[in-house]
DNA sequence: GGCCGCGACCCACTTTCAAT
DNA sequence: ATTGAAAGTGGGTCGCGGCC
């Protein structure tokens, strides 16, 4: 957070005396060969180095530039920005830059001008993280502004934090409101939503499941795979990152739901798809919110600004109440590094065991609690508040059909691709990864 | 001067939203 | 339903500055 000095820095010694190091232009760090006393005295001698660093000392007075004539040039010629870069940076400049400052005279934009500009654009309704990422747009600006085209002396992007993205909280739901909502998407969607949370799944992880990723004895999905959302469709390529392939387990409260959610609307066979759409195609994205009520579904249990993607982070908030180390949860989640997911890969699945017992008795404690209470009141507006929270519970439900061949339900599933329509996408992927687990990204796509 | 931790920066990617 | 833009996420790289 301390503001990246761009000239030179100053550093006491162990005699106690200052020293002066800078920055030649081709990047080369040189000490002075001096010391100093005082730190005053090593900065004014700093101060004179920067000086006559600039090209002969020529300092523009206050530039007639305007704020918008050079940053256009500067994000239209800037090699040192990858296309993608470039394009979210323009986007940024054009929506939360320009309209403010563009008409602004460089030598007119100083600290109470940035000041202005960013507390605007937060009253305004703008999120603290894009803020944050303009702000940091700005000062890359401007420090091009001073170092290279030396329009100006200093750069007045020097609100402390104001670069750092913190994203905001997202809201979390309890137990009771998990179950409600479950309980008012429509039926096609009640299974998605329970195995979503406790399973912790991403849209694309989940929407890619087959039968053969659900082992129901162990009570395990297997993320191995992931629909990437492509111009054109859909693709099937690997997860995220290397712990995004990953083994979770689930309580064993939500096999009722599954195994009901399997016979109702899955797909067929091992490769079948556990959540097609009435096409027996994998969903997309955009069409969620609509097929599922979320909205209404949501505002109903009291969350109305609730993202799917909350779910995911809902599951681990209660993984997390059952006592998980970070560790566990991290691999869980899919996101560990990739060299610690080796090295906990098998401690996890121990530990990944025992968060989905404890998250097992959570859930059936809850489900008595609310059992007991709605036989207690005959008044069923009180279980439609809940939601249909209980289902089909006798311990039979759970019992299991003859054990499956895993070996050769997922050999048989690597074919899916051609099953279900889905461009087979990433053939050097398929080749790779599969038999070793993760090796590498999918190449990049056009 | 070398080493190293932290944070800024950059980037690719996912998810959400809104226009069509 | 589809598409593209905007918003948000996670991680790699590298420079600054502290320490030796």
């Amino acid at each position: 957070m301390t503001a990246r000095r761009l000239f030179g820095s100053l550093r006491q010694r162990e005699s106690g005396r200052w020293q002066i190091r800078y920055r030649t232009k081709d990047g080369g760090r040189v000490a002075w060969p001096e010391t100093y006393a005082r730190r005053a005295d090593a900065a004014r001698v700093l101060a004179e180095l920067e000086r006559q660093a600039q090209v002969g000392g020529k300092w523009l007075d206050g530039s007639k530039v305007l704020f918008g004539t050079y940053a256009e040039e500067w994000l239209l010629d800037n090699p040192r920005l990858r296309p993608r870069t470039a394009d979210v940076y323009r986007s940024l400049y054009r929506r939360h830059l320009a309209p403010r400052l563009a008409g602004v005279p460089l030598g007119q934009l100083d600290t109470a001008v940035v000041r202005q500009w960013r507390s605007a654009a937060l009253k305004g309704g703008t999120s603290s993280t894009m803020v944050a990422k303009a702000y940091r747009l700005l000062r890359a600006i401007l420090n091009s502004a001073m170092t290279e085209d030396e329009l100006i002396t200093v750069n007045p992007c020097r609100i402390r934090g104001a670069g750092e993205e913190r994203s905001p909280e997202r809201p979390v739901l309890s137990l009771e409101q998990l179950e409600a909502l479950a309980g008012l998407v429509p039926d096609r969607w009640r299974a998605f939503v329970l195995l979503k949370t406790f399973a912790s799944l991403r849209w694309g992880e989940i929407t890619a499941l087959t039968r053969a990723d659900l082992d129901l004895e162990q009570r395990t999905v297997r993320v191995r795979r992931q629909f990437l959302q492509v111009p054109g469709g859909l693709q099937v390529g690997p997860p995220k990152s290397r712990a995004g392939l990953r083994t979770v387990s689930f309580p064993a409260a939500i096999l009722p739901e599954l195994r009901r959610h399997l016979d109702a609307y899955s797909s067929p066979g091992a490769d079948g798809l556990i959540f097609p759409t009435e096409h027996g195609q994998p969903w997309r994205r955009s069409n969620f919110n609509t097929a599922a009520r979320w909205r209404e579904a949501c505002a109903e249990v009291g969350v109305p600004q609730l993202h799917l993607h909350d779910l995911r982070h809902t599951g681990n908030t209660f993984a997390a109440q059952s006592g998980a180390s970070l560790r566990d949860l991290m691999a869980r989640m899919g996101h560990d590094s990739p060299a610690a997911a080796l090295i906990y890969q098998h401690s996890s699945q121990v530990a990944d065991r025992a968060i989905a017992e404890a998250l097992d008795r959570r859930v059936e404690t809850h489900r008595r609690r609310v059992q007991d209470r709605s036989q207690r009141s005959d008044s069923p507006k009180a279980d439609a508040a809940l939601g249909p929270v209980g289902g089909p519970r006798r311990r039979e439900d759970t019992d299991l059909g003859p054990k499956k061949d895993l070996e050769t339900a997922l050999t048989r599933a690597d074919g899916l691709e051609r099953t279900t329509g889905i461009e087979p996408a990433y053939s050097a992927w398929e080749a790779d990864v599969l038999p070793l687990n993760y090796v590498r990204r999918p190449p990049v796509r056009a």
